[in-house]
DNA sequence: ATGAAAGCGCTAACAG
DNA sequence: CTGTTAGCGCTTTCAT
């Protein structure tokens, strides 16, 4: 199977007898082609079985209708949805989306960034690394002028695109919830804090407690990544502490997996011993026992949200201003944290 | 944030004062320049931000260093698992992977095969939708002397590359344990039989049940798509016919799902009503109520070994013989299908 | 309505 | 070691 030449638009000129450019004109839908000309091109371009050259026809009209996506993970029910969502809005778009998994790290991050400018999208869409601390190379694209949307992970700076949801309203509301339950003694097995999102779901956290007067011991606030074994890891460092918490708030959903883990693995139960609620859930929450109440992200709408501003920032060029959107979470209730359990004991014991 | 033209090749050779083929050859580490000269190059180079131009080199060149990559779903672990595998493969290998998803609709997957053909990939990596019949474009991918390996879900044509998972072997052998824990009442909520894995996963339970004399019942064996509202519908249905197994087969971890929905729906508890293997899992089904018992699928090795080949392939060309792998299953015991539940209560009235 | 000329940024083949 | 010449396949003026 002999790699066969391509099929170029001289080729199909040559067969109907006409020039390139018409040719090009027509598969195009240009008007200046006469209808008959035009069909008989199409024709011929079928048979011949014609594809357009990509790269030719990017690199002479000098843009790419492409768009480079860089998320941090896809084995997490919360890239994939969103990413499921820009694939979505782009396929109605007619754009071409070139995605990029840097798998919280930032070298490849970078390495990403610079294929995909190599190839000269249109834009950009990314959610940063938990490892990402060097934004400068963000800013570079900034100043060579090519749109850029981050997505949930942000750098803090309002020039950027963002589209990110409501990380401090989620956590603080999920406390008070908690709170609401009877809990008092609360941690936070938190994320990265040179993150937003860690930042800022630690934030609602911290000022859910101060308003209700509760103290945040620092034993039960651990700092880390934000998948599963950091969860596990997180949690079992927040219990050799001594005294265990009624309650955490997990920064992910697989977080909470691995505060589960660890929970199980040191034979406690939940919610019996310790309660929990997290960011994000995952379509098989529904069946985890105990299933999650967790603070819902809207995934879809993030997805279809960024690309069409990246898009319009695209189109408008100079003339475009940045645009944030801060998009709103609810608390959804499952099993978890529906009345006070954890500690219940203790308190009788005690009392 | 005027859109700056680009640096180029010979803005590079302007400012060092020899030739843009000169730049090219340092850029690229071609042993014909010398030390100095190139060090100088890239100085300036970094200074200027130069970054090569894809579109330019690969029209050039002639070839895009791409892999094309088309899944039906992303937001489900088996593929999410599989794309980091070859995202990880290729970005040891240098390659660019452009991942597309068909959503399991047979139009949006032509579509992307042609916008893959139309950026000239070097080669392609497609699992086939739910929905596929047509074939015929695959043949014309061949023909055109370009690499294809399908994965997991493949065409039934050993001139294609094909990686693939011992379905039969991995159907038949949950269905034997199933009868050696005391279940005879068995059916299999299927996939579609046009799909190899439908049709596999079919075979090898059918075998089991001949070779235990067991019967199959039509009733009790539903054909269907592979997500979880295919496992819902498939079961529902299945319980319509009035009286139901005791143990089902499930065609994917997402129609599982569907089950357990279903059967919660319905007031059914698993296992003590109906109980379940299926094939696949997710991070989090060892904290679902209960664990699937499940057919272990080694999606890093298919990823992985699909790139390989794939790579192979494109280097050796017309030299290379269609490669077809086959990788073994282990069925991993989890909650369900450990001892005879659902059932039992009835075999004891009737006794 | 059609086409000739020029060029996108780069690499390959060959010459000096 | 360095540079010249050609050309990848297409689109974009600008003539005709």
């Amino acid at each position: 199977m002999r790699k066969a030449r391509q099929v170029t638009l001289s080729d199909i000129a040559q067969v109907v007898n006409v020039s390139k450019v018409t040719v090009s004109k027509a598969l195009r839908g240009h008007p200046d082609i006469s209808s008959e000309t035009v069909a008989k091109i199409k024709k011929v371009a079928g048979e011949l079985g014609y594809y357009p050259n990509f790269m030719a026809r990017n690199l002479s009209s000098q843009r790419s209708n492409t768009i480079g996506v860089i998320v941090p993970k896809i084995a997490h029910s919360f890239f994939a949805s969103i990413i499921e969502s820009i694939y979505d809005a782009a396929f109605e778009n007619n754009y071409e989306i070139i995605l990029t998994v840097s798998q919280e790290n930032a070298d490849r991050e970078l390495r990403h960034i610079h294929s995909l400018l190599s190839m000269r999208v249109d834009g950009l869409m990314v959610s940063i690394s938990q490892q990402t601390i060097d934004f400068s190379i963000f800013k570079t694209v900034r100043e060579r002028g090519i749109p850029l949307t981050f997505m949930d992970r942000v750098v803090d700076d309002p020039q950027f695109n963002r589209v990110m949801v409501d990380d401090y309203g989620g956590s603080f509301s999920a406390i008070e919830h908690a709170i609401s339950v009877g809990y008092t003694k609360i941690g936070h097995v938190a994320g990265f804090q040179h993150i937003n999102i860690g930042r800022s779901r630690y934030k609602g956290f911290a000022e859910a407690m101060n308003k209700h007067n509760l103290p945040i011991r620092p034993e039960w606030t651990v700092f880390g990544g934000f998948g599963e074994n950091d969860g596990y890891l997180g949690f079992k460092k927040m219990c050799s502490s001594g005294e265990i918490p009624e309650f955490v708030l997990a920064v992910t959903y697989p977080v909470a997996l691995g505060i589960y883990r660890a929970a199980t693995e040191m034979g406690m139960k939940i919610p019996r011993d310790i309660d929990i609620i997290c960011f994000g859930t995952s379509a098989s929450n529904r069946f985890v026992s105990p299933s999650l109440t967790y603070i819902e992200q809207p995934t879809v709408e993030i997805g279809k949200r960024a690309f069409e501003i990246t898009l319009e920032n695209i189109r408008k060029g100079d003339q475009f201003e940045p645009k944030q959107i801060i998009l709103p979470t609810t608390l959804v209730l499952q099993d978890t944290c529906r009345k006070k359990t954890a500690g219940v004991r203790e308190n009788i014991a005690a009392g």
